[in-house]
DNA sequence: ACATAAGTTGAGGCCACCGTCAACTTTGCT
DNA sequence: AGCAAAGTTGACGGTGGCCTCAACTTATGT
């Protein structure tokens, strides 16, 4: 690859980051090559559809996450800990409209098929990461025991809704919400639950549905 | 009004009706007007705008909501009352795709200024409903006493985005995602909120947005 | 039956975004 | 320096939805 290409390359991953954070990532797509100071053509050269695009601005953020996870399980009490992973995520999500956009439709630790193997694995790391969280949390007793992983989803879509909902008038009330959330998920909350867990495959077919 | 003109504006609603439940309130016009049976002229010549076409299509609704609010009331358990209240409106937005990206925006029972001063009505009502049905919680003792109408939305939100993306999947699952949200809003899991909730006034500037 | 107001029609202009490609420019190798 | 391959450019045609309006049709009162 040529060098100038290279360096194309990167600024359009940087435009993008910055352009998705403030407009969400149905921005049209001449805003990113503006922003990057070169034509759409080049966009186009380089990553063939808006998907290519985003899933280079957003590579690094699933290894973010994974730390946060990292982070989380290092902390002494499991449930301290659960908390601490679902607050930061939120934070990441409240920070950058085109993650929170992100994470409306695919949850940041799920398996989706990408051609790189590499990414592939960072996300079935992260799926790893996150099922000892939820895991630990079980064994510590405060975490209710009908709660899956599966079951994060809800959290994160929740809080993206509310964070594109009031991000302009109040941006810190995804925090209230959460805690509401959190407090539904300890045992001592817990009631009986009227339908099963989303499996797996049923997860799967969200995410490949876009 | 000549009754060709009453005749094709009640076909439009009817039709708007159905096509939004099916395909959501961005569905283009053209299609409302072809599944009318009347050209895209007079159906702009009848509503100026999409909004128009939404209102006239949902005005029975709040009504509707009114009347499942009411009917919590009469129940004699107040905690009771306010479940019931909350998954039956999930339930409509559940069976109708334009409903639910109405209540992603705009909670059923707020007060949205609108041309009309009887439909305002209703939603006033509503509001005194719905607060009415909270204050009756509270005194039960049941629902957490921190917990505010305006944490209402938090609710209608959170169900929203859990119904849009596993809709086609598993259109039950959102009371799993409900009865979780539920068991986090009475009083003993009720631990501190980090944040006041949205003020009335917040929530206007919310709606107004859109 | 007729006049006239009311209503309908759909082709067409507008706009915003998408994605392409032939002509041009730059890089890097020899 | 010269040259071929690699890369860039931006005008352009395509698509789809929005909205308008001049020509046509229908309802209604007398």
């Amino acid at each position: 690859m040529r060098k100038d290409a290279e360096r194309n390359r990167e600024r359009l991953v940087v435009a993008a980051r910055e352009v998705f954070a403030e407009h969400g990532l149905d921005v049209a797509l001449e805003t990113v090559a503006k922003q990057a100071g070169v034509s759409i053509g080049t966009l186009y050269n380089r990553f063939p559809g808006r998907v290519d695009l985003v899933r280079a601005a957003f590579a690094d953020r699933t290894h973010t996450v994974n730390e946060l996870a990292e982070h989380a399980l290092a902390l002494p009490d499991p449930w301290e800990g659960f908390v601490y992973f679902v607050e930061q995520v939120s934070r990441l999500q409240a920070s950058d409209r085109g993650y929170n956009d992100l994470a409306a439709r695919s949850v940041p630790a799920a398996h989706t098929p990408t051609p790189e193997p590499e990414l592939d694995e960072e996300h079935v790391r992260g799926y790893a990461l996150m099922t000892e969280i939820i895991a630990r949390a079980h064994a510590g007793g405060r975490l209710r025991p009908d709660f899956t992983i599966e079951d994060m989803a809800f959290i994160t879509w929740s809080i993206t809704r509310t964070i594109e909902t009031t991000a302009r008038v109040r941006p810190d009330v995804w925090r209230r919400h959460l805690a509401l959330i959190l407090d539904g998920l300890q045992t001592p909350a817990a009631h009986p639950l009227p339908e099963p867990p989303m499996t797996r495959e049923e997860m799967a077919v969200v995410y490949r549905d876009c």
